[in-house]
DNA sequence: CTGGTTGCAAATGATTTGCATCCCA
DNA sequence: TGGGATGCAAATCATTTGCAACCAG
């Protein structure tokens, strides 16, 4: 596992770059975050990171989570009423809201990555990224409406 | 105001097509949303349509906006770990989201309006619109940095 | 050392739920 | 009339905050 410790040395990196402290536990978030698939809440987050270090506080993660998206390491992704839910930057990807259960689908479509950045977006601030956004109702959602 | 009127006509329509009940509470909800600019939040709209009908309350607001999200007719535009906020579909607009304090502003860009659908999209859903998300430090967080 | 971080617990606020009443279809 | 819709209040649940103890730099 000479990899993890590779990695966690960029992490180390990343933080001591945006001005932070190193602490064990931002650590171990960062890890979770960028191990986990898929768009985890906070609470996923908390329980996964409480396995390796059972005293780590809810809100410890609740402000690294806030620390890491000031600097830009995950994103928050917007879904509907649901509870917050990010992703680490992997790869290009793209994202399905469903309008219906709020659940956020990853999709990739290399043809649509080298989206240039509007010029009407940088009078409003500093462009870090763009994607599609995709709008509609996912399958199982459809399924359900069927059965009605 | 005839065409308040044709408005209205309208909506009902949509809710009926929807298979759901023409309500004065739906029609003044719906009425607030369209006519709001930016990012109505619940809160908002409830403020708003209580000035014309004092007695509503505030879940059925809630409910409402759900369902309303639900036809398509608005969509809650993820933001950080703020309130859920909501846009009608007016006219074809993109989003910045601040990843420091969450905002959602909206920008236009006519060039890329017409952004196919992609398909690996069409695999998890129907799809009902397609839009660019750009992420990014807004200039309100980029002076409050700098500040500091 | 010492200021940024953490853990804890209490506070806040948004969103949901159960239920009796009401009203469109 | 009859079931979906509403209003109300209580219940939940996510998120924030104040503060003392702690630890990386």
């Amino acid at each position: 596992m000479d990899d993890g410790k590779r990695m966690t040395r960029c992490y180390e990196d990343a933080l001591r770059k945006a001005g932070v402290k190193v602490t064990r536990q931002r650590l171990e978030i960062i890890n979770e975050v960028v191990r986990a698939k898929g768009h985890p809440s906070i609470g996923e987050v908390f329980d996964a990171v409480r396995v390796l270090m059972p005293s780590i506080s809810l809100d410890t993660v609740y402000r690294t989570m806030r620390t890491l998206a000031a600097m830009g390491m995950i994103h928050p992704v917007g879904s509907s009423g649901e509870r917050v839910r990010f992703d680490a930057d992997h790869s290009p990807h793209h994202h399905f809201l469903c309008s219906i259960c709020g659940e956020a689908y990853d999709f990739v479509c290399p043809e649509l990555d080298a989206i240039p950045v509007p010029e009407q977006a940088l009078a409003i601030g500093l462009v870090r990224g763009t994607r599609i956004e995709v709008r509609g109702v996912c399958r199982k959602c459809l399924e359900k409406e069927r059965e009605e």
